[in-house]
DNA sequence: TAGCTCGTGATGTGATCACATGCCAGACGA
DNA sequence: TCGTCTGGCATGTGATCACATCACGAGCTA
C-alpha cells in the first residue's frame, strides 16, 4: 500500500458551476464526484472549513452537502461528529454484496423482460470497452466503464426506486474500491462474467440474468475481499483533508 | 376522505430534548416521528420557518434536519425547492413492494438461520398483539405493533446494512400508510400471514421464511393499492404546514 | 366586468458571527 | 528524561441577517 500521497492538492476550485442550481447542490456533486473517483482515502476526515476553503465558498453550502452525504451513508459521522470517508472492511463488503445480489439481481431480471434492442447494443459496446480496459490493465477506466455498463442494465429495469437504491449502495463502496484501484495491480480477469449477463439479457431470460449478475458480484467479491482491511482497525493516520 | 383537519396544532414544542445531542438531531427525530405517525398529509409542504416556529428553534437546525430527510427520500423536494411529504401512488407502491420483497425476504431468510429462541418468543408475543389489535379494528396500534414485529425479525438477520435499508424503505411509505390509517376503516384481516412467518422461523426454514414475508407483503399490497391515489394528480390543496 | 400589473409577503439560500467542545503540542515540573 | 498540565487552535453547531425568487392578491385600467 505505498501510494504516494493522494491527499495533496486535488479538488481546488473546480465546482462545475452549473448555475440556476443552489451552491450546495454543486458542492454536493463535486464532493460526490471526487469521492467516487477515489480521491479520498478511506478513513480520511472531511472538514467543513477545509472543503469550504478548497472550493472557495463559505461553510454553509458545504454543511448541507456533507449532511446529505452522511444521510446517504456516503460518509460516516465520527464520534466527534466529523465526517469521515467510510472504511469498508471485508466483512462489511460481504454484507453489502448480499444486498447487491438481491437488488441488482432483481433489476437484471426485470431488465431482461423490458430491455429494448438499442439498449442491448449499447450495453454490448460498453462490455467490449470493459474487456479492452481489462486487457491493458487500465483499472480506472475498467471500473468506470464497468459501472456504466451495469447501470445501463439496471436502468432498463424501468424502476426509479430500484435504480436509486442501487446507486446508493455503489456510492458506499465506490470510494474504497476506486481508492484501492489507484494502488492495486489490476488482475485483468473479469469481463468474462459480463458477457454472461449480456447473453441472458439478449435471450430475455430473467432468472438467467439474475444469476449472471449474482455470479458477477460474488466473483468480484472473492477477489476484492483479499485487499480490504479485515477488521475495524483504524486506518491509522487518516490524514485530514484540509490544508 | 373526510378526515377533519390533521393540519392543526400538532407538534407544538415537544422536542424530546435528549441533550448532549445536537439540536438538529432532535429536530430530525421529532419530524421523523411525526412523519411516521401520519401527522403529515401526503403532499403537504414542510417549510423551514414554519417548523422552526413550531419547534421553538431557529431555522438552522430545521434546515439540516430537512436536508437529511430529503436525502433519505422521506421528503420530496418540490420544483421551488420546498420540501413536501411524498405522495405514494399505487404504481409507486407496487414498485416499492417489489424491492421490499427482495430485501425483507433476504432478511427473513437470514433470520431463520440465526434467530435465537428468546427472540422467537418475543416475536410470537408481538404477533399476538398484532392479532388483538386487528380484531378490535385498532388500525394505529396494529400498524405500530406490526412494524415492531417485522423489525424484530429483520434485526435477527444480524445485518446492520440490510436493516438500515429496510428502515429506509419503511420511512418512505410510513407517512402515507399511517395517514391513510387515520381515515380508513381498518379491515381487520391480515395477521394470519404473520403466523406463517413465525412458523417458518421456528422451524428454521430459510426459503419458507422468505416466501412467508413475500406473501405478507403482496397480500397487504393488493388491499392497500385500492386506497392509494392512481396517478401523480396533485393532492390538490396540500395545505402548508406553517401557521 | 375582464384582464393586466404591481406590490407584498413568504420561501429557500448563503454569509458571517459567536460559542462550546475537544484535541494536540509545547512548556513546566519532578 | 518522562509525565502532566495548560494554552491555543480547529472543529461542529446555532443564530441572525441580507438577498433573489416566486406566488398570490389587490388594485388599476380599458
Amino acid at each position: 500500500m505505498a501510494v504516494a500521497s493522494p491527499s495533496s492538492g486535488r479538488m481546488e476550485s473546480s465546482l462545475n458551476t452549473s448555475d440556476d442550481a443552489p451552491l450546495h447542490e454543486n458542492v454536493y456533486q463535486e464532493i460526490r464526484r471526487n469521492l467516487m473517483a477515489g480521491q479520498f482515502q478511506p478513513g480520511e476526515a472531511v472538514t467543513l472549513r477545509g472543503l469550504a476553503g478548497k472550493l472557495g465558498t463559505s461553510a454553509m453550502p458545504v454543511r448541507e452537502a456533507l449532511r446529505r452525504l452522511v444521510a446517504e451513508r456516503a460518509l460516516d459521522l465520527g464520534p466527534n461528529r466529523t465526517a469521515r470517508v467510510p472504511v469498508v472492511t471485508s466483512a462489511r463488503y460481504a454484507e453489502i454484496c448480499e444486498v447487491r445480489i438481491a437488488l441488482e439481481g432483481l433489476a437484471a431480471e426485470k431488465a431482461a423482460h423490458l430491455i429494448a434492442d438499442n439498449e442491448l447494443d449499447r450495453i454490448n459496446g460498453l462490455c467490449a470497452e470493459v474487456s479492452a480496459a481489462a486487457e491493458r490493465h487500465d483499472a480506472l477506466t475498467y471500473f468506470a466503464k464497468n459501472q456504466e455498463m451495469h447501470f445501463s442494465v439496471y436502468r432498463a429495469a424501468r424502476s426509479p426506486l430500484l435504480l436509486d437504491m442501487i446507486e446508493g449502495i455503489w456510492l458506499r463502496v465506490g470510494p474504497t474500491l476506486n481508492y484501492l484501484f489507484h494502488d492495486i495491480r489490476f488482475a485483468g480477469r473479469a469481463a468474462a462474467t459480463n458477457t454472461l449477463i449480456v447473453d441472458a439479457l439478449r435471450s430475455r431470460k430473467g432468472t438467467a440474468a439474475r444469476e449472471a449478475v449474482a455470479h458477477d458480484i460474488s466473483h468480484a467479491m472473492v477477489w476484492l475481499v483479499q485487499h480490504l482491511p479485515q477488521s475495524d482497525e483504524q486506518t491509522s493516520n487518516g490524514g485530514t483533508a484540509s490544508k
